[in-house]
DNA sequence: CCCAAAGGCCAC
DNA sequence: AAACGTGGCCTTTGGG
């Protein structure tokens, strides 16, 4: 039966520049060229290809090389190591070089009693192995695929890019920094404002962006301050606070998005974050270099398709509660969802009067509210939807007694650490004094809170890989000839994807983004009759959707 | 000189 | 005093 799954299967192993490509009944010893070639020719019988994504599809797509499927070894490795229903036998296979930040024999690190690097076939043959023996196979082995196509879009997003003006930029700089400084000179705007900054506090030689010495002054001009934080600075009143809020928003634009950013990750038009898929714990991705996942709404009047062609930007509505409802099977909470703003529908089913209230109260009861405004409707939540919010408050405890807690398709927690561990011991210790107890408790609580938003920021996760991996289908199926002629994925966020598409086919785009969603939805909850509706726009800047 | 922690703010 | 999750990355600060 494995041989039979295999045959569609082709494994590629990088070895030293080399490339070797092993399928049921051949095996290839190849030169960087020779594989783009064979992977070209082999790609029209759509096989899998089992590899390390990152480590091989850059060079791929550098000479214009597309593929459909993969199997990425690497993040299968991660993810069965705590996977849910992986007999515990099988969890931990002893580190090799598959292992994240595995160090490579010819940088001279790997210690020199290390057993050689397993193949790319044995490990996937291991991996084929540890799905047998699960009890979540078929689970698994989607979100094995979805996080697998996930990698090949984002190593596709990387190589396209997102579309940026740099002109654009530069006058948005200039309207609100001023003229382009020499380095390490803070831009005109800036110098006035600490100019006034000083004044207003009768500090001739404060550094306003020293949060030390920007609390001292404040103290000394009768400010009474416990941080210099904008948000507890809104409520003080004093001729100061003006202008170093204005500082501070635009200090923030300067250091983060300036035009050393701009110098630094914008090339031929294009921003290339570099995406780390699964690089959070939950699943979510992270990004390395340019801020890639943080783009502040400020600059994203930069972001702006080619001439003749459009962004697509679409996002999930309210993600988060509507896969709890999932998760839960909490048909109530479904309904509020139901083609409407789940917030309207929860003021509609009277558990609370507002709709900031229905959000606030919603994402303190994914966050573990105890206190405010969230932590104080939560009860109310709980009394309309019990299914949903008894699922995380399980999750909750779960993770308090120092358990492991499973996304739905079976992506684990990493275990407690030492001091979760023991937090959870002295919980129950009847012996425990009062002071340790105390301690204990609030590890204990905040092992809790972890665990009860893992099971729905990592199930929101796998609903969004599902959406992007049947979307980049979607999309290569839509156009033909190039890629650069194609519509095609250029940015991902938890939540939320832009497609630059030509403008003739935007509408199309938008629709299949919309059958997309549709799809993510049946995969992770059959025929649960839960929504995910998005927000979809056309529009030729990122700042109009 | 490098490095890590702290404070802060951006995104979801 | 802490308080509600996941991250990245900037500057300052203090240590070696």
């Amino acid at each position: 039966m494995s041989s039979e799954r295999r045959v569609d299967h082709l494994v590629v192993d990088a070895v030293e520049g080399r490339f070797v490509v092993a399928g049921p009944d051949e095996r290839l010893d190849l030169d960087p060229s020779g594989l783009v070639d064979l992977v070209a020719r082999r790609e029209a019988d759509r096989p899998r290809w089992v590899w390390d994504t990152g480590g091989v599809y850059p060079h791929l797509l550098a000479a214009g090389v597309r593929v459909e499927r993969a199997w990425d070894l690497r993040l299968a490795r991660a993810l069965l190591r705590r996977a849910a229903g992986v007999p515990a036998d099988l969890r931990d296979p002893p580190p090799d070089a598959w292992d994240e930040g595995a160090l490579q024999a010819d940088d001279g690190l790997l210690p020199f009693d290390a057993a050689p690097p397993p193949s790319a076939r044995q490990e996937h043959e291991r991996q084929l192995r540890v799905l047998d023996a699960s009890d979540r196979a078929g689970a698994l082995r989607l979100l094995i695929t979805a996080e697998s196509a996930g990698a090949l879009a984002a190593a596709e997003m990387r190589a396209a890019g997102l579309p940026w003006r740099r002109e654009v930029h530069e006058r948005l700089l200039a309207e609100a920094l001023g003229a382009r400084p020499a380095p390490g000179v803070r831009p005109p705007a800036l110098e006035d404002l600490a100019g006034r900054i000083r004044a207003a506090l009768a500090a001739p030689t404060l550094n306003p962006d020293s949060p030390v010495e920007l609390t001292r002054a404040l103290r000394r001009a009768g400010v009474q301050v416990d941080s210099t934080r904008a948000h507890e600075l809104r409520e003080v009143d004093h001729p100061v606070v003006e202008p170093l809020l204005a500082y501070k928003k635009l200090a923030r634009l300067h250091t983060a998005n300036g035009w050393h950013w701009m110098d630094a990750w914008v090339r031929d038009g294009r921003f290339r974050p570099e995406y780390v898929v699964g690089g959070v714990v939950t699943g979510r991705w992270s990004a390395r270099g340019g801020g890639a996942l943080q783009l502040p709404k400020q600059v994203r009047g930069a972001v702006v398709a080619d001439e003749g062609w459009r962004l697509v930007v679409a996002d999930a509505a309210q993600l988060e509660p509507r896969v709890l409802a999932g998760l839960a099977q909490d048909r109530a909470m479904a309904e509020a969802g139901r083609g409407r703003d789940l917030y309207d529908g929860i003021v509609a089913s009277g558990a609370v009067a507002t709709r900031a209230g229905a959000k606030v109260g919603m994402l303190g009861a994914l966050y573990g509210a105890t206190s405010g405004e969230g932590g104080r409707l939560v009860p109310r939540l709980a009394q309309r939807f019990p299914r949903a919010l008894a699922l995380v408050e399980s999750a909750a405890r779960q993770g308090e007694r120092g358990e492991a807690v499973h996304t739905l398709l079976g992506r684990g927690t990493p275990p407690p650490g030492d001091a979760h561990r023991a937090a959870a011991r002295a919980v129950v210790d009847l012996d425990a004094d009062e002071a340790v107890l105390r301690r204990a408790r609030a590890l204990a609580r905040d092992r809790g809170r972890f665990t009860r938003n893992f099971v729905v920021q990592g199930t929101a996760a796998e609903w969004a890989l599902c959406w992007l991996a049947d979307l980049r289908q979607r999309l290569w199926r839509l156009g033909d000839g190039a890629v650069e002629r194609r519509p095609h994925l250029v940015y991902f966020l938890h939540d939320e994807v832009i497609v630059h598409t030509p403008a003739s086919l935007a509408d199309q785009v938008a629709e299949q983004v919309q059958a997309a969603a549709a799809t993510a939805g049946r995969l992770l909850f059959d025929r649960f009759p839960v929504d995910f509706p998005l927000d979809v726009a056309v529009v030729e800047r990122y700042s109009d959707a």
